[in-house]
DNA sequence: ACTATATCCTGTATGC
DNA sequence: TGCATACAGGATATAG
């Protein structure tokens, strides 16, 4: 599942397949990718011939691919999105939903998604600052980030911890594997009320976040090739580092205590039932 | 304004 | 073998 470090890794390997390319032509395969673009599909494909790329911005786990006019085409990977470089000849990858072609005749850029929760869309004026994305908060590893603000956001919430950390309106970039990550370093139950931490530790969370995503994003610059991103959970990366992801049963490597899965929001969450206790139950229970 | 839940999607795994 | 169900989950619409 992309996250902000699958993300970054996207949008690097594009820095060097699309900036400073044309479209030459764009064919839509599929038209849920394109719900969210007002002019429909055939509106979408007109509209980008004749484009010339700039360099891919990202934000959290948003993409926006900006053009020389200053438009910009905007992207989502959702649950499985991909972007591929693959030469004109090379056979559609599965679930390919958009292709895009250049007029320098040189690889096609190829948007595929299997269970299109992902998409892309034209922003007008978006090369610097998508208006769609207003609502989307700066990411950890932005560097006009405001830990203190952020800190001071966070504990106003009364949610549960973990619904905050996925409150893109609050911080953008994290998902469920790095949030469920993040309060295993912290030693957080998912559903401590937000208001209820102290500064010092909401702190050492988001720290703990920014850490596992930097981390993650090293490993993920070698473990995915530049354009591939391995949405099913197979690649090196999350077989080999995760703490608390999908470890339900095996011992939490600080404690050894078998960790638990609990239903979440209508996912999973994973966590140690010694090192991360819910001060709710705790308090029913006594 | 804040909070919580249902919904969209399809491939894979599992149970009967 | 076939059918049904659970599961994966990011963003958003909707309800409270």
């Amino acid at each position: 599942m992309p996250e902000l470090p699958e993300v970054e890794v996207v949008r690097r390997g594009l820095v060097t397949a699309v900036a400073g390319r044309t479209v030459s032509d764009v064919q839509v395969l599929h038209t849920r990718p394109v719900r969210r673009h007002p002019g429909g599909p055939e509106d979408f494909a007109q509209s980008l011939v004749g484009r010339t790329f700039a360099e891919p911005k990202r934000r959290g786990k948003y993409l926006w691919l900006p053009f020389a006019d200053g438009d910009a085409l905007l992207a989502h990977l959702g649950m499985s999105g991909q972007f591929r470089l693959d030469g004109q000849e090379q056979p559609l990858p599965p679930h390919c939903r958009v292709m895009f072609g250049f007029t320098d005749g040189g690889p096609q850029l190829r948007f595929a998604d299997q269970r299109m929760f992902g998409g892309l869309a034209i922003s007008p004026g978006g090369a610097d600052a998508p208006a769609e994305l207003a609502h989307i908060a700066l990411d950890l590893l932005d560097p006009e980030l405001d830990l203190s603000v952020l800190a001071a956001r966070i504990r106003t919430r009364s949610s549960g911890i973990k619904r905050v950390l996925l409150n893109q309106e609050i911080v953008s970039g994290i998902g469920n594997i790095y949030a469920d990550e993040s309060l295993w370093l912290a030693k957080l139950h998912y559903d401590t009320p937000a208001d209820r931490l102290s500064r010092a530790k909401v702190i050492e969370l988001l720290q703990a976040a920014h850490q596992v995503m930097t981390a993650a994003l090293a490993a993920g610059g070698t473990s995915f090739d530049s354009l591939y991103v391995n949405v099913n959970g197979s690649s090196g990366y999350f077989e080999r580092s995760l703490n608390a992801y999908g470890r339900e049963g095996l011992p939490c490597l600080r404690c050894g205590r078998p960790m638990v899965r609990e239903p979440f929001m209508n996912r999973s969450s994973f966590r140690c039932p010694s090192c991360q206790r819910s001060p709710r139950r705790d308090a029913v229970r006594g």
